[in-house]
RNA sequence: GGGCGCAUAGCUCAGUUGGUUAGAGCACCUGUCUUACAAACAGGGGGUCCCCAGUUCGAGUCUGGGUGUGCCCACCA
């Protein structure tokens, strides 16, 4: 180790004026410093010359229009803490946020906030204004244009909410690089890339049956469901063969019109003689081919099942392998449509489900089942398994509609290696998460849907020609040339045609859909790095250095953007993904809104203050879900208040000086502890392990605070002369320095409060410290001597029920050589700590260190 | 049903390649009004490392099996 004296950082030079609070306290320090850091622009992102010189964070554009929780909070920190450490090693940290605006939640909140909902068939009203009262029950119809208008108000709202709370946290990313989902730019590169895919035959349209929500009217992709319980009963319904009836077991009795066949295992020996020959289903009296496949489970229901088109995704694989026809009798809205089909003949069967909904459909449809025969017995309660569109509350439906899809592996499996490739060269922090990328890769059954039947969202940038007859050539659509983005179809003209062509045979029409808005957040990195806009940012920035989030998303956002990445740079977006845990609640369950469990964030930040919050987010290592434990807030904050209150004494014992200065053992042996505190943070840190770098810089804190400040406090006053007071004081001045330096990416609010005290700049521009800076040829040993020494005679003091300023009248100090010599070295430190103020032997032993003391009577009673 | 975690003090968690008597914080108990800090400080008690078997001179750590618990996925007849 060496010994020389360091060269003062350039940003510590001017360390001169100190002022000091007298009683500094936490409350107004974020406010304070919150305001200092946007007029000083600290987090500024300066566009350097190499790309090593970069940091680059992708960070999940929050939806606006949800809310915000406790465990947003912490694995935002968790970027952050990240990001603040990669700036105090000279990156220039790229680190943008978004806001993801559009799409349905946007749309459904607008509608429940303002009482309104879309009908492209209304004409747009400039002056309209939202009903003052909005009524959920009768929601008022307004033209898309006056939607979008809404959609933009209210997200301005949310997103003004958004980055007040995330500045409060203290995330130092540099706001003039926000962007949203729904900006012109965004738009621009989401329509781009969609180009290219068709081009290059990545993205197709196809008609195809689809998981359809009925509420929202529109289709969803595989990654937007959720399996949720759903009551429901088995019905036990007879169709007539030639030779008796033929029992199913359906829980959903209602598509016994939408019936295309019935189906049972080719080795079941109970069905075996049926398949071929047809029966006849009840009600309707529509005659049905009896068919084997090898889907079919014997020991489910009876055996044999009722294809419908479609009750669910075995009955499309059916449709698809057995080529059986398609008799659809949901529409879009979820009712049972009103025209009778052309395949039902009896018009008054008919009669009874046309136009209700699916639980009305089966409400009439078991009363005819019953008056009919066709039921036996009654239907038996069951708890099944349901898909739901995650932010739907009715099941959804399969419907065959017309959709864009993006390979994503899920047909074709060299697609489905190369992705599963990608996954594998990511660095996965922590690295068991690869495995829930390879789980749903692995388990995907179909192409990635991206369009939605909405409104207000990123329009896919094509027309289509009418024929003579009006009818949409949909085989050759027209695409919208780069250079004319972003378009709306529905009111730009594609090139050749003139805006009077629009609707009339000959002519065009837009495609009428909106992509979802994980075809947009998909493109996040391209977004931020100026993909195709600015391509010097890009050449800095793109592949990224890191992504993050909570592991629910995993399926989502980060394989859609592996997916996008990977077709138009031929690359990862991130060289490594750091995925945080959840929080969970109090017994461990998942924090959710209709548990009614959720944590929110602005009220612990009230309490707690946001460096409190943040050190408990910088407790939960990557992947590590954490239970909300409001007792350990209290912990974090009192680490605050300690820095406050420790940092005051130390500067105001004068603390200065340089390496050069610090010549007592005890002095350099706390640098020479310190520099392995601050090697081992530092690899911590550079492993993504932001708790391990917490740990070790606070365990050294503490015991700065506990023992070695006690330790020196006196001579630091001047009780052994100058010299030693100067070096308690430069060793007192450059582990407050580095300590604070340690912290900064944890409690970025009090160190740089305290910094201020003594330092010009922000600590968050300074550098991150090396052990070099207190590289000294200290015993490492001492200090933990010096701490059994203080244990034992603090114990006995502390038996005997007096005060630690008791004076001790004897002490014999016995330990091994080596100790002995150690503490004999601080013997006037150890004194003054004491209050030895008698003899004080010192005797060699093979056993661990102990000090018998005797306390002074009368001293004691005189306190 | 498939996959992945987790199981160590009352609670939250550390325990690197196997190696003395298993650690920290919180909580608890007992003290101390000590000129940085009473939302503080000092001291103390507290563990069958989930269970069983195996490998080894030696297992919290490695192997096999089991139990409990959580998350993700699949499951609509």
């Amino acid at each position: 180790m060496s010994t020389e004296p360091i060269s003062p950082r350039p940003d510590a030079a001017d360390a001169g004026a100190r002022v000091v609070p007298d009683k500094p306290v936490l409350e107004g320090l974020e406010a304070k410093w919150l305001n200092r850091w946007k007029t000083d622009d600290t987090y500024a992102f300066v566009r350097p010359a190499t790309r090593s010189e970069v940091f680059s964070i992708d960070t999940p554009p929050p939806t606006v229009s949800g809310s915000l929780h406790v465990g947003h909070v912490f694995s935002y920190t968790h970027t952050d803490l990240v990001a603040r450490y990669q700036r105090m090693r000279g990156k220039h940290v790229f680190y943008p946020i978004g806001w993801d605006d559009n799409g349905l939640p946007t749309e459904r909140r607008v509608q429940n906030y303002y009482g309104v909902r879309c009908d492209p068939s209304v004409p747009y009203d400039p002056d309209f204004a939202p009903p003052e009262k909005p009524d959920p029950k009768r929601q008022v119809p307004i033209s898309r244009r006056n939607f979008v208008e809404l959609c933009h108000e209210l997200t301005h709202l949310d997103e003004r909410a958004f980055e007040d709370l995330w500045r409060r946290v203290g995330l130092s990313v540099d706001w003039s690089t926000l962007y949203t989902t729904i900006s012109d730019d965004s738009q621009s590169v989401a329509q781009k890339a969609f180009l290219r895919n068709v081009r290059r035959g990545e993205a197709y349209m196809s008609e195809a049956p689809t998981l359809w929500d009925v509420t929202f009217q529109t289709a969803v992709a595989q990654a937007e469901l959720e399996a949720r319980d759903y009551p429901g009963a088995y019905h036990r319904v007879a169709f007539e063969g030639a030779s008796g009836p033929v029992y199913v077991e359906t829980t959903r009795p209602e598509l016994i019109a939408a019936c295309v066949a019935l189906v049972a295992h080719p080795d079941d020996e109970r069905y075996r003689p049926l398949f071929g020959t047809t029966v006849t289903s009840p009600i309707f009296g529509v005659e049905i081919p009896v068919l084997a496949h090898e889907a079919a489970e014997p020991d489910k229901g009876a055996g044999i099942a009722m294809s419908c088109t479609f009750g669910d995704l075995t009955d499309v694989t059916w449709w698809r392998e057995l080529q059986l026809p398609t008799r659809t009798i949901i529409g879009r809205d979820g009712r049972i449509l009103r025209d009778q089909p052309e395949w039902i003949s009896r018009a008054d069967a008919w009669a009874e489900i046309a136009g209700k909904t699916t639980f009305g459909a089966r409400e009439a449809t078991v009363a005819a089942l019953r008056d009919s025969g066709a039921l036996d017995g009654e239907p038996t309660p069951t708890q099944r398994k349901a898909n739901f569109y995650e932010k739907g509350d009715k099941p959804l439906e399969i419907v065959s509609t017309r959709q864009w899809y993006i390979r994503n592996g899920g047909r074709d499996e060299d697609i489905k290696q190369q992705m599963l490739a990608r996954g594998e060269e990511l660095g996965w922090i922590p690295p068991h998460m690869k495995h829930r990328y390879d789980n749903w890769v692995s388990g995907l059954n179909g192409d990635w849907l991206i369009s939605r039947q909405r409104f207000f969202g990123v329009p896919f940038p094509v027309w289509y020609v009418l024929d003579a007859n009006g009818e949409p050539d949909y085989t050759t659509p027209i695409l919208a040339s780069e250079e004319s983005l972003p378009v709306d179809p529905s009111s730009d003209v594609p090139p050749g045609f003139e805006e009077s062509q629009r609707g009339v045979p000959g002519g065009f029409v837009a495609d009428p859909d909106v992509m979802d808005t994980w075809a947009t957040s998909s493109l996040s990195p391209q977004i931020v790095t100026g993909w195709e806009r600015d391509p010097e940012l890009f050449a800095v920035t793109f592949p990224m250095d890191l992504n993050t989030h909570a592991h629910e998303i995993i399926r989502t956002w980060l394989f859609s953007r592996v997916v996008r990445a990977h077709y138009e740079n031929h690359s990862l977006p991130w060289a490594r993904s750091m995925i945080s845990g959840f929080v969970m609640d109090p017994d461990r369950k998942k924090m959710s809104k209709s548990r009614g469990n959720v944590v929110v964030p602005t009220d612990i930040l009230d309490s707690y203050g946001s460096d409190a919050v943040r050190w408990r987010a910088a407790m939960a290592r990557p992947g590590m879900d954490s239970p909300f434990d409001e007792k350990q807030m209290k912990v974090g904050r009192r680490l605050a208040m300690k820095v406050l209150n420790a940092s005051k004494f130390v500067l105001g014992l004068g603390a200065a000086g340089d390496l050069a200065s610090v010549t007592e053992p005890a002095d350099r042996a706390l640098l020479a502890e310190l520099g392995g505190v601050i090697d081992t943070a530092t690899a911590a840190f550079d492993a993504f392990d932001y708790t391990g770098a917490l740990e070790a810089s606070e365990r050294f804190f503490w015991q700065f605070c506990d023992d070695y400040l006690e330790l020196v406090k006196e001579r630091a006053y001047g009780a052994q002369g100058e010299a030693a007071a100067g070096s308690a004081r430069a060793a007192l001045a450059l582990a407050l320095d580095a300590s604070l330096r340690l912290f900064a990416p944890i409690m970025p609010f009090v160190t740089e409060e305290v910094w201020s005290w003594w330092k010009k700049g922000s600590i968050h521009q300074a550098s991150w410290p090396t052990a070099d800076e207190v590289a000294t040829d200290g015993d490492p040993a001492l200090l933990g001597d010096v701490a059994a020494a203080l244990i034992a005679i603090r114990g006995s003091k502390s038996q005997a029920k007096v005060s630690m300023k008791t004076e001790v009248a004897v002490a014999e100090l016995s330990a091994p050589a080596e100790s002995l010599a150690r503490l004999q070295s601080v013997e006037a430190d150890l004194r003054a700590v004491g209050r030895i103020t008698g003899e004080l032997t010192w005797t060699k032993s093979d056993s661990p260190l102990s000090v018998a003391v005797q306390l002074a009577e009368a001293e004691s009673s005189h306190n």
